[in-house]
DNA sequence: ACTTGATTGAAACAATTGTTTCAATCAAGT
DNA sequence: ACTTGATTGAAACAATTGTTTCAATCAAGT
């Protein structure tokens, strides 16, 4: 779905991905979008039809925006799986949390997988799932004797780690000082979620050894 | 805050919960958590003033009677640190997985970790900070030789994989089989995260050690 | 029985919402 | 220059919202 640079259209989209990310689907209202977007209040259904089909058009928007520009790197057939998983890690830590604008893809994605809407098929079938099978095929390599379903847990305690501090980012905000929340760079915590991680898994192996 | 088992202020806040927890401030409206309250148009103003109000008492009730349907186990002074955290997720996941009615209660907690409003604060206060304190505390007997911004991302990383299975619950539902999905409750998951902790930790104090 | 204050019921309010309408304007092809 | 279809602007709509008002009712103390 190209949408071009600065048609009414794409500014409409643009205007709602941040009002709907801030403030959620009923409490965004059709005005302030167009009034944001610099268009008339006839564009959201001239364009889209209703304020559904926008909030749709805008989640889409945000999720291939955010996989374009945060992708995944290249790994040759002698990357370690270890490292495949570092890196995995932090680019799910870099789209998700990463610093710089535009801020609202990753708190529309985040309300989306939380609350799912019309809008969470499509991200989960073009984006999430795609994720999920790159992770769940590391794992294989790293513990290719562990059930497929415990492989799944551990998949989602990574997931889990990386996602925790974006969704409860205020909060841990209140929990940390000010200095050590400025220092939760993507860096930092893919090498700390990375080396849990891995050491669990090492244990996992270890007690199924037994 | 007590609150009389069935006064028309009991039925008010018991309805909004359910209401604000399954749509969000914005989007419950005061008619209908009235008329499910089974009480007048006018009790919200008469009891609570407003619907902000209404809503921080709500959040109120809601992690009051988590905490107190849920207590953490007690333990004596030779219980072994591990055995701690493995209480202490399987606590937690129980407060925020834990099936069986109300549903409502975690529901609204997770809205307003995530999307802080004026109930938040006194929650973070009565609610969370306990917690967490008593999760460092776990973490400082396991590892003390780990410097405490460390453990608090230790800490950070048990959190994120127990809440991860309630915030995104819609999306792994749609990951894995519902039979799978079934089997995914608290003991289980706290096996599994107690399990992968330990092994991260002992990862982390290894590499510590160099 | 009476009084008093708390609670409830019904109605009205001003404001705001998403959507629709239709004439005015624009841009491009001939 | 003219025509045509796309786009925009302004206004109106019906519906719904949170809040307020005030008379009716209730419960308890005397």
């Amino acid at each position: 779905m190209l949408v071009e640079q600065d048609s009414t259209r794409a500014r409409v989209i643009e205007a709602a991905g941040r009002i709907f990310a801030a403030k959620g689907f009923e409490a965004a209202t059709v005005r302030e979008i167009c009034q944001r977007g610099k268009a008339n209040l006839a564009a959201v259904n001239y364009y889209f039809g209703d304020k559904r089909r926008l909030y749709i058009a805008a989640v889409e928007y945000a999720y291939c925006k955010r996989a374009e520009q945060v992708p995944f790197p290249h790994w040759d057939e002698h990357t370690p799986p270890s490292d495949k998983l570092s890196d995995f890690i932090l680019t799910m830590l870099t789209r998700m949390i990463g610093k710089g604008p535009p801020e609202w893809e990753r708190e529309l994605l985040l309300r989306e997988v939380a609350r799912p809407s019309d809008a969470c098929q499509a991200m989960v079938h073009d984006f999430i799932r795609p994720q999920f099978a790159m992770l769940e095929a590391i794992l294989a390599e790293l513990m290719p004797q562990i059930a497929p379903e415990r492989r799944r847990l551990v998949a989602f305690s990574v997931i889990g780690q990386c996602l925790h501090y974006r969704v409860v980012q205020p909060v841990i905000e209140m929990l940390v000082s000010a200095e050590e929340f400025a220092g939760y760079e993507p860096k930092l915590l893919a090498n700390h979620i990375t080396e849990l991680t891995l050491g669990g898994i090492e244990q996992i192996v270890r007690h199924a050894k037994r």
